[in-house]
DNA sequence: GGCATTTTTTTACGCGCGTAAAATTTTAGT
DNA sequence: ACTAAAATTTTACGCGCGTAAAAAAATGCC
């Protein structure tokens, strides 16, 4: 019992009772060897610890195990619940997932894409800034790197798109609300950055079109990703006015709804359902704080889980396919309507 | 116009007009080659666009620029932002950070620490799960790599620990509570996880008795990470009691806070300053979401900017010095108290 | 047991770069 | 312009592993 360090696979090898090709044969897919042969390896396993030494495995491989898995904001609590979701998926289908956030700026989107090109990934995860995103850029990576996008779709670009549906999450909390009070109006930011934005508010529009009320949608100034203080903001201005175009608010996203309820606390008013109330608010995302606002947020909900693993069953179609897939497929899963207090 | 495209340094080095080992001098360090040969190689680079294969260097250094942040939960906005800012100053540093978040499982911990000591980096930045670490291995861990310990200490390990002064943060809250009211009673997870907890708790009580006061320590039941459905379980369950030991709450942290908060709000409570108020609160960290809780948290801050920038100094001087500082020191920032409207 | 097939071993080369040592050139200083 | 010092080039080797090709061994099958 005393396990002399192990230096290289040769060595390795050596101890294992294995030629050295066959070891490494091993490490890249163990069911690739015979089983007297894998279990011999197993065993020296235990008995010395030796791993092999990555930089040189990446080296020569054509591909590597690397995935990236990019988000636009991280420390916005739903792109770390996601990435989260995503980062398990992957290692349990036998990758090496790498998390990184472009933190709401294109340019470190697109430094991150480009250093993770020297890591020879297996495949990258992308959730795309949206709007800020240099498309061109992105376009061109997609080409090079086989990629996935998940949340915001580009457009044609990628291998696949794996996200929400955002006409489903629209029609539930619309449905909703019209049949448990008044129609609602629209609450968002004049110039989203998501592309989810301006799909929830043309769903918005046809939607109450389609049953019969005339569309309301409240723009609200501010930029970037503090999206709480902007709904905040907004909220004070938009209360200040006289009459407001309907007493239910249906904003676009939980954060601005996290920001507008703070208002309305802070102005006296009372949100929820009842008679006594001034104010209904719903939104959409299902946020991970949107439970315990005050009062608890009426949302319509990602399903996090159907949308972390159809991305990576994905990938992994797309890895074993070389990297390519017979079309580019675009997934979307429904939402699921959240009933609490604030509407 | 017509770069080819360049394979590796031999050609680069070739169009460039330089000796191979001078270029890969280069790469290392800009200012190790002379001015007018670090104007051609420079010069090259903007005809030709070449990077030196990372795997390839990494294999044969005895150190990379690599550097691995780990946090205990990067779903919770506090780690979420301290890491951005972390990571935003390694890369000024020339350092290449990578995130990494153990998600409340101390085997993901021990995973990561492992499979970071393969890609030899220059040093690992930990903010350590705490009581569910596995402290043995933590230890052998920061005896092979440079480790610095940030947010929780773990007594001894790592080269240095560099974080908030938890009493700093107690002292001002309960001072502040105190001369603007009534003592406060502290409320916390009977089990906390975090060691700050445990510091915050002590500081609380020695502050106390310092101000003659007796210490009232509420303990709520509860594991994990859901800090806030644990803190809005044990508020109703507080609050169900005939009479509270005291109408002021110090939790122990904000996440905590803003479960509390959504009880009360459910209960119907008034949180706040003024005479119609039934409750203050108040709460340490400023977490980034607590400005926008009803009502807003007052709450201790910690100097986000001055523990990422301490940290990364403190990795610099640590590589300079080959993995070894002269002696482990530990920095504590003070915190700064927020005025809002719970308390 | 003999044969075809699969698996493993042997042998050998290459990947892209770090790095050491010696030879050469450039620079700085006077 | 001459010399010492500094920087660069040459030359050469090694890192740890992937992988191809040919030879050898093990396996499956009738």
């Amino acid at each position: 019992m005393a396990p002399r360090k192990i230096r290289n696979m040769e060595e390795f090898a050596a101890v294992s009772g294995i030629s050295r090709p066959t070891v490494s044969k091993y490490f890249n897919d163990p069911d690739s060897v015979r089983r007297s042969t894998r279990e011999r390896i197993e065993q020296a396993l235990e008995r010395f610890d030796y791993r092999p030494n990555i930089f040189a495995m990446n080296q020569n491989r054509k591909l590597t195990k690397n995935v990236g898995i990019v988000v636009p904001y991280l420390a916005d609590p739903f792109f770390a619940e996601i990435a989260r979701n995503i980062e398990e998926k992957c290692i349990e289908a036998g990758f090496r997932p790498t998390l990184y956030s472009a933190y709401g700026d294109p340019a470190q989107e697109v430094e991150i894409l480009d250093s993770l090109r020297a890591l020879k990934p297996a495949g990258v995860l992308l959730a795309p800034l949206g709007r800020d995103s240099d498309r061109s850029f992105i376009e061109k990576f997609c080409k090079d790197i086989p990629t996935i996008l998940f949340d915001s779709n580009l457009e044609g670009m990628g291998a696949a798109f794996v996200g929400s549906d955002n006409a489903s999450f629209i029609e539930q909390t619309v449905d909703y609300l019209c049949r448990s009070g008044e129609p609602p109006a629209f609450f968002e930011m004049r110039h989203p950055a998501n592309p989810n934005a301006n799909k929830r508010r043309i769903a918005y529009i046809k939607k109450m079109e389609s049953l019969g009320f005339e569309p309301q949608v409240i723009k609200v100034d501010g930029r970037g990703w503090g999206f709480e203080e902007i709904g905040r903001q907004g909220a004070f201005k938009l209360l200040e006015q006289p009459r407001l175009p309907s007493r239910t608010i249906l904003c676009s996203n939980d954060r601005l709804a996290i920001g507008f309820l703070s208002a309305c606390y802070e102005k006296g008013l009372r949100v929820g359902l009842g008679d006594d109330c001034d104010l209904r608010v719903a939104s959409h995302d299902d946020h991970p704080f949107s439970k315990f606002t005050c009062p608890s947020l009426t949302t319509a909900a990602h399903d996090y889980n159907a949308v972390s693993n159809r991305t990576v069953e994905t990938l992994t179609q797309l890895v074993e396919g070389g990297g390519r897939l017979s079309a580019r497929t675009e997934t979307l899963f429904p939402a699921r309507l959240i009933l609490r207090s604030s509407a």
